[in-house]
DNA sequence: TTAAGCTCC
DNA sequence: AATCTGGAGCTTAAT
């Protein structure tokens, strides 16, 4: 393999990326470090035979003042970066890693002629590593595949032929045609004037090709209007005929530059000049990059010693078909991680006899090839830990191994710091004094470390009492959600097609009546905009809220208070509301269906602070239901043919926490009668008779209800209610008289937290709260109702936690591929059931729901089921809910 | 990348 | 003089 450094392209990337490094003398190196980060990164994953580096070279400029005077006068960032550019070339120099450039020349155009040189070489692989998405148009077959450095220089995605026409829709050749007709501001390519990313991709992806596109033209266009094309754009396209074939040209890296590239110069095996790189290093102040740099080896190198790799730092790594297997059958445990890196690994941490850290390493492809000792290995619960468990149970599911049970080193350091979510951010919190543990130190190192400290880690979660919160409620739930997001659900992509057109004409429609009123054309979604329209040209009176810039807001509770004062007003509010169901879910979800027509979300478990779950990649947890439009978004997903979909919420479930907690008796009473609670609530804070209490009481009660739980006070209460403050006040006031047991519970609770400094479950989830000392009254007090409300949101989340994992078991157990779990939206389950077993599996669901016992307040489960999720129906035999 | 806005529980 | 209801994720415009 040949590995090309687009160097140009790196150092722009982390100069840009990195913060500005500077060393001891003032030099910056922020650009350079990135760079010899990403140089060390690429050697240690794709362990390339030969590399080599492109550079730019400016045209030679003949020397004039005014030149130098235009020079002086660009942005000072360059001339921080062209100094860095002269340390790369120096490093490069040092190790031994040959350069390629000529005058007039773009790095771009000398890797493509590289590439070009080496076409006829049949077994040469070519990596280019990159940062510019330009290099893409490289790609092909399996030979040329570019390596991508994504955001950062950390996150990198390697790009074959095949994830060119993922991401683009078409081939990595046709990606200048799509430029020609996009164009592209940043590098001055004008494309066709009023063609966008969708309509390019659409072009492209039908016809391939400008000549194609064109020809199809000079046809008739027939084609172009089958394939969505308007007859505006097509009179556009052929108006720039010229220009998009110029675009083009632009756009397309050369072939052609002066260099002659020579393969045995670049053969690569570890750096050359120690000392030189010591050197420079030095001068750069780069103190922990020496180590990880590998140096060429004497040419007498012991065979011996060859299947084990010395890791860059310190860790021993072995590939499992070269004797890991063996090392992990010896030993009583080992950590499992993946490494989601382009080449996918899974890894497994296990001590050698010498007690000294070792890291197996499965390839991805071959993992089922060794399934026998790996099942032998994962059915020993006590034995296993894991950082990243879900991804595990779904990796090795692909192989058909099922996983008894992972220890979950990040889920546990979740708990412990609360607060933190990401992978990164619970290693940084439970050691924060191991700096090897961050930054661009591999992997597979950070593991060992992890793992050889595993015990302080299940030290802390004793000493925080948080044992059974891990391994009651969070370990269990591992293989239930990775077994929710492998299923999916189904997606209706035609109905979404159709729902799209019906709001992309009304939007439209709109839209032009609203320019029409304003006298102007301009854009909507710009609140910026659409203030200045509102209250500079049309002069909407009163005073508003205003946004932290200042500006008037112009979000919805403040439009609505506009409504009657121009007829402009009701139309942007229909268009908001049209607008956000379409960009978000309308026009998105199509696209994230998977081939078996499923969407795949994915649930984030250490994602909250409260214990909740959430849901990426998408949200399948707001898909809306609040209006008319926004429910008929819901009817996109369904169950198939022979099955239903069935939904269990708990009913108030947070209220009736707030009423096991508190201890509150009438609260609590309402609920063992089975009383509905708001009106309950009604007739007290209202003191009338629970039959006297009209629909406006019990719409008040209920918002009450609600803002206690999120410690609202008297003026987001009036707001809510639409009420004078004064009002609110006293509503609160009386509530609090009647439901005595919940104000002490709401004093006792925030003096809790300031004197612990956390809030618990009543399982014992905690979260810390340093802000409720802070000296600014403001933060304090939001720490306090962040205090009242984590108790009640994150025990709702522990119940349903538990009944998920109970639920998913007795699934399994009784009728298994007959009935599955899909979603959880917080109170809510949503299952896929065959219609044959519907009523057994709902009532069983119900009743496993209920039956999470945690005191005397009972817990209350509406059913409902149906063919399409937004119109599912109430199962007769399920009791008691609130009326509307 | 941030601010503003909107979706859900 | 004014005081911002808890927990999430995602999209767009703008710098």
């Amino acid at each position: 393999m040949l590995v090309l450094l687009d160097a140009h392209a790196i150092l722009h990337r982390a100069f840009h990326a990195l913060p500005a490094f500077t060393s001891a003398s003032g030099e910056p190196t922020g650009a350079v470090y990135g760079f010899v980060s990403m140089l060390i990164k690429i050697i240690r994953e794709l362990k390339p035979e030969y590399l080599a580096a492109c550079y730019d070279l400016p045209e030679p400029t003949f020397r004039h003042a005014a030149y130098e005077q235009y020079k002086a006068t660009r942005p000072a960032m360059d001339s921080d970066l062209v100094g860095q550019i002269a340390r790369s070339r120096e490093v490069l120099s040092a190790f031994g890693i040959p350069m390629y450039e000529a005058p007039g020349f773009e790095a771009d155009d000398i890797l493509g002629t590289v590439v070009a040189q080496n076409k006829a070489h049949k077994n040469l692989r070519i990596v280019i590593a990159s940062g510019d998405l330009d290099t893409l148009q490289l790609v092909s077959g399996e030979r040329v595949s570019v390596y991508m450095l994504r955001k950062g220089i950390q996150d990198t995605l390697l790009y074959d032929e095949r994830a060119v026409r993922e991401r683009f829709g078409f081939a990595p050749a046709a990606l200048p045609d799509f430029k020609g007709l996009k164009g592209d501001p940043s590098d001055n390519i004008i494309g066709v004037p009023g063609i966008g990313d969708k309509t390019a991709t659409t072009l492209i992806a039908h016809f391939g090709s400008l000549e194609r596109i064109y020809k199809e033209i000079r046809k008739g266009a027939a084609m172009l209007e089958k394939a969505g094309i308007s007859k505006r754009i097509v009179r556009i396209l052929s108006e720039h005929e010229e220009d998009a074939y110029f675009s083009r040209e632009l756009a397309t890296i050369r072939t052609d530059a002066p260099v002659r590239f020579e393969l045995s110069q670049s053969v690569w095996k570890g750096a050359e000049n120690r000392a030189r790189v010591e050197a420079i290093f030095d001068q750069l102040n780069f103190r922990n990059m020496l180590q990880r740099v590998e140096f060429r080896k004497p040419e007498s190198d012991n065979t011996s010693r060859a299947q084990e790799e010395e890791g860059s730092a310190g860790i021993d790594i072995v590939r499992a078909d070269q004797g890991g297997v063996a090392l992990l059958e010896k030993d009583a445990s080992r950590l499992w991680f993946v490494d989601e890196g382009d080449t996918q690994v899974v890894g497994a941490i296990t001590e050698k006899s010498n007690g000294k850290a070792v890291a197996v390493l499965f390839d991805r492809e071959t993992l089922s090839d060794f399934r026998d000792v790996l099942e032998r290995l994962l059915l020993k619960p006590e034995q296993n830990f894991a950082f990243g468990a879900k991804r595990l149970y779904q990796v090795f599911w692909t192989c058909k191994i099922s996983p008894a049970f992972f220890a979950d080193l990040w889920i546990a350091g979740w708990l412990i710091g609360s607060g933190v979510s990401s992978q990164e951010a619970v290693l940084r919190a439970l050691f924060p004094e191991q700096s090897e543990l961050f930054g661009t130190v591999p992997i597979a190192r950070r593991m060992a470390i992890l793992f050889t400290r595993r015990d302080e880690v299940f030290a802390s979660l004793r000493a925080q009492e948080l044992e059974r919160v891990f391994f009651d409620i969070e370990m269990p739930l591992i293989p239930v959600l990775a077994a929710m997001e492998r299923h999916g659900i189904l997606l209706d992509v035609p109905y979404l097609n159709k729902l799209a057109k019906k709001h992309r004409q009304e939007l439209s429609l709109i839209s032009q009546k609203i320019q029409k009123l304003a006298g102007a054309s301009f854009n909507i979604n710009s609140p910026q905009q659409l203030g200045a329209v509102l209250f500079e040209t049309l002069e909407l009176s009163g005073k508003g809220r205003k946004t932290k810039g200042g500006a008037r807001s112009t979000r919805f509770s403040e439009l609505a208070k506009l409504k009657d004062q121009h007829a402009i007003v009701p139309l942007i509010l229909r268009h908001r509301e049209l607008s956000k169901l379409m960009s978000t879910y309308i026009e998105k979800l199509p696209g994230l269906a998977e081939k078996d027509g499923r969407i795949h979300t994915e649930f984030q478990q250490t994602g909250t602070v409260t214990g909740r779950l959430s849901s990426t990649d998408p949200n399948l947890q707001n898909i809306p239901i609040r209006t008319a439009e926004g429910n008929e978004i819901r009817n996109a997903f369904y169950a198939p043919e022979g099955w239903c979909l069935l939904a269990c919420d708990y009913s108030q479930i947070e209220l009736r926490i707030a009423a096991l907690l508190s201890g509150d008796h009438t609260m609590r009473a309402a609920f063992v009668e089975g009383k509905d609670i708001h009106t309950a609530t009604a007739a007290l804070v209202f003191s009338v008779a629970e039959s006297a209490v009209t629909y406006e009481m019990r719409r008040r009660a209920k918002i009450i209800n609600f803002g206690i739980l999120y410690g609202m006070g008297a003026n987001a209460l009036a707001a809510n209610l639409g009420v004078p403050r004064q009002e609110a006040a006293l509503f609160i006031e009386e509530y609090f008289n009647k439901f005595a047991g919940v104000k002490k519970f709401v004093e006792e609770t925030k003096a809790r937290a300031r004197k612990d400094g956390f809030v618990q479950t009543l399982f014992g989830r905690k979260r810390y709260l340093p802000e409720i000392h802070s000296p600014l009254i403001m933060r304090a007090r939001e720490a306090e109702r962040m205090a009242i409300n984590m108790p009640v949101q994150g025990t709702a989340a522990d119940i349903i936690k538990i009944a998920m994992s109970r639920i998913h078991h007795s699934l399994e157990k009784e009728w298994k591929n007959r009935a599955a779990l899909l979603l959880q939206i917080h109170d809510e389950l949503l299952l896929e059931v065959r219609v044959d077993i519907l009523d057994e599996v709902a009532s069983r669901v119900a009743a496993l729901m209920k039956d999470v016992h945690v005191g005397e307040v009972p817990f209350a489960v509406t059913v409902k089921q149906g063919k399409r999720w937004g119109s599912l129906e109430k199962k007769d035999d399920t009791a008691r809910t609130e009326k509307t």
